[in-house]
DNA sequence: CACTATCAAATTGCATACAATTAAATTTTG
DNA sequence: CAAAATTTAATTGTATGCAATTTGATAGTG
């Protein structure tokens, strides 16, 4: 008997699983600030740079310009950023936090904690965790 | 100044950004076998059950019938699985391989391996991932 | 300077995901 | 047994993701 193509057999699909359900598990907690999981990572983006290009702002998030211009102009109805194109350059778009969405990292503080009480894993697991994520991110470029 | 909301500081965003990016690195396999991931996964669930409902698949995969019912429409148009009622009880749907589909495996069997060589990761890094994985997910239910 | 190449964002088309609802069948209960 | 509760798929509506193409702007080249 050849070893068959099995789920548990590939680091994949345990991956794909778990991003899924934790990625669910922020749903309550966004949804009190009318976000969903993507306009919340890119609401993080701007939080820490303040503004930045739309390029910027894929390479962050490992999204590109055709997941993420429907998604700013929709946290742009919200209110929560501001869209303009540069003026040293035309084809670059700045997207940049309104007063409102600056607002809203104080209101979002206490979810990451929230969160992280779902993940059952002791300190040292999680950092351990979180440097073979990056690793195996970094040998992919 | 309080501890700001940052991308690097949770363990999510790592999750999110590289199961996204492993998944991507199947493309160029699975294009050959016509498939796609979530077609794959759900192929990886029969080619183990031989035949399941579209429960059992979804608690396999964690999927539920919104994302299963038309994913498994499309392989049976592609003639991989046959749909079919259950007679002991008409609310279930038995999703079962065809011939054709259950050929689909070997053809597949070196994919597992072709993107294994993409995760550069030692084999304790990559079984010590893996609990960890299984051990968040877990820690979920 | 005209022409080509390159670049950034937007658009298009397709395939997920998932919450919420619906429809049909089965099980449980009074 | 009949009504209510539960269960399973399917459906509906919204929001991603991403490959491929398009559009407009800038940079590079002879």
């Amino acid at each position: 008997m050849m070893s068959n193509i099995r789920l548990e057999n590939q680091l994949c699909f345990p991956l794909y699983a778990c991003a899924k359900e934790v990625v669910k598990q922020y749903k309550p907690y966004l949804d009190k600030l009318g976000l969903t999981y993507t306009q919340y990572i890119c609401m993080m983006a701007l939080w820490e740079k303040k503004e930045a290009r739309v390029k910027e702002i894929g390479e962050m998030l490992y999204l590109d310009s055709g997941t993420l211009t429907p998604l700013l102009k929709k946290l742009e109805e919200k209110g929560y950023v501001r869209r303009k194109r540069s003026s040293e350059d035309e084809r670059e778009l700045i997207v940049s936090l309104t007063k409102e969405g600056a607002r809203l990292e104080e209101r979002a503080g206490s979810v990451p904690e929230s969160v992280g009480a779902c993940i059952k894993l002791e300190p040292e697991e999680a950092s351990c965790l979180y440097g073979l994520l990056y690793k195996v991110l970094g040998g992919l470029a």
